[in-house]
DNA sequence: CATGAATGAGGTTTCATTCAT
DNA sequence: TATGAATGAAACCTCATTCAT
């Protein structure tokens, strides 16, 4: 189970398989840096609190990431990139035609695949949105980086559903903020807000999705 | 300009006003913790940088604030009671009745009024989003004296209106999720995330409220 | 009680009735910071708190007393004079040789006389005997005024008694330094060390008195 | 000189040889500390001023000893037991009869050996005196470790001459009382009160036995 | 590569003292 | 005379970072 999580992490970690290993003392300083960072935000952990958790000297902490805000990117940036993976496949074109008949089919998917991300990453992604607003690293590398391409292959959704009759004529734009929030809003209700709630996951996407489909409003026969 | 600015935040961080008038100083001290929390996070403000940008002494801010904290809560607390103070109100179930007529105008009226408070209060909802999980005190405030009134109001709207037939026959919780991540969706953009950008603000409430009753699928005649 | 306790401190401070009165704020300021003093030492005392106890402002305190180390000598000054008062009066010699016809009467008078006032006066003895190894001021005051005047008396009386074939013949010095060493530790074991104890006075001022004059041996027929 | 200094201090707060070494900065912060504390106080001694008489950073001071009050720590409670630890021996009572034929020897022998003490740790000794009745930690190990022993000891001794009739009959805790009067009277005058005196410390504890055991009244043939 | 003692700048908080009211 | 808000120096303590081992 531990072996995992390592596994997993440090997979995480690296965009692609190719860098290198991480140690093992690097593993545990970042799992260490993690939770506490998510517990108590960056500023109000100290880097001798996460040595200690981590098992490792101070030093150590040093001799892998220069300061203490590197930790932090180190942390921070892959989960930017892993958060908005599906959404910037090289293919992803194709496989949207193929895959997804209707609107409501790429939703729960989304929906899915998303919430099962932020199931696994929750401290992680706790961590990266209280942390963004205050590191101009991390703003940029998420203003430039993340939400363009996003943005853009979300448009290209919108206006093949809008094209298709199956999506309300308006601003690609607020249809994408209307529909994320949505989801967003579920999805950091369940992980982060309030975890510890018994959740039925199906049936709040299905619902959910005929939300964002057909409104509050009855349909009528 | 000034003045104005603090008069109203004089008039925001009483609950009532027979309570005692701020100092001037309190209130430069207020002005200057919620400018500097806002924009680096409490943990990273220093009380120095405080006072400095306050003009007064650094012993000052600890003759009305024993400690650092009682500061940051003496700016979240008021806002807490603020945020929520439209659906507090004593005879709030007859206003409904006899104010809203459909669904519809309940959302729009929420929507516009809360939209002016973030406006006017973008900084302190700022500081009040990053601060709750880190600071016990203020999230069992927050969890036991805000959430449930509100909560509690809210349903009973729900309820009234799917009695009405006017909304889907839904968990009330879920369906006054799914309003309020549309609601605060737009807001916390509008205001916190993007305001710089030039926002029709009408025009989007318009939009919200419709997606909010019908959903992103073309209405058909 | 509380007045009666007023109008002893208040004689207590001045040496002279002569002297100007202390007001009802000085008063309290005074009985104060000697019980404070007392208990937590003169360095680890705040004026504040003082002035809380007291039931005055900050301000009142250094309207009275130039600083608070200022505030230290008006408590500590009389005190000394009083301690050793009944071995300065003008006229100690005649009362000496008409009102003690054997050193043992002595002993006890002194006995019973000092620690009568030991009693009264614990806490500003206390503080006394903390303050003035730390303060010149004080120092100077004890070794230059007081020690020398009280030695020469007693050493008149020890001499006194040696003539008399009462005393054994040693250097007076040390006579009065061991005599001193018994009373003396039983006063502060009495009034500062152990008062919560239950003493039988009577009983050990008269076994002090026949250590003194006989020592630990049993006397022989 | 000053290696044996340190030698011995390291020894003197190691309550036993096993424990592990005191780093060279430790050794030299306990010195600094003790010094100024018995000079002005310890609420009046600023960490500051002893990393600057230690030549260490402030820092490292809070690196060996977490509060100030820890650094007062180490250096009282070694002494406390030091001071009473020939009173603590195992095999105290066999030493006592084997040793001390009679009450005088032992008188001498304590004096002669607690003086010596004294000596070595006026300082420190100085520093106990001023600080246990301030903070409770002290006072607590001091009535509750120290006192009990020492007066369990010294009351077999009393009442072994007592039965012995080398000793008058008289309730043990007084007779030691007035005992350790004159012998505690004695190694604080000459250690801490007056050591700038010249003293003959052999006749003074020649005359010191001789009092306790006859008292000041002329030996009659 | 790992350690942890050492650093010194800077953090929050306290405090004696001043001064306008 | 009495007040108490204001001060700023200095208190204790923490922290990210360095470096000799």
């Amino acid at each position: 189970m531990a072996d995992e999580m390592e596994q997993w992490l440090s997979s995480l970690l690296r965009l692609n398989d190719e860098e290198e290993k991480m140690t093992d003392k690097q593993i545990k300083i970042i799992q260490a840096a993690v939770e506490i960072f998510a517990e108590k935000g960056y500023s109000a952990t100290s880097t001798s609190e996460i040595a200690q958790k981590a098992g490792v000297a101070e030093g150590t902490i040093f001799r892998h990431y220069k300061t203490k805000k590197d930790l932090l990117i180190s942390i921070v940036t892959p989960i930017m990139s892993k958060l908005v993976a599906p959404f910037v496949l090289r293919d992803f074109h194709k496989v949207l035609e193929s895959e997804y008949e209707h609107f409501e089919d790429f939703l729960r998917a989304v929906m899915r695949n998303r919430l099962e991300f932020g199931m696994k990453n929750a401290p992680i992604i706790k961590i990266m949105l209280h942390e963004i607003p205050f590191h101009p690293e991390l703003q940029s590398q998420f203003r430039e980086q993340i939400v363009p391409k996003v943005a853009q292959r979300l448009e290209r959704i919108v206006e093949h559903f809008q094209a298709n009759g199956e999506l309300i004529d308006m601003p690609p734009m607020t249809v994408m903020r209307m529909g994320a929030s949505v989801i967003i809003g579920y999805i950091l209700t369940r992980c982060i807000i309030n975890p510890e709630n018994s959740w039925n996951d199906e049936e709040e996407i299905e619902r959910a999705v005929q939300f964002i489909m057909h409104g509050l409003t009855p349909v009528r026969g």
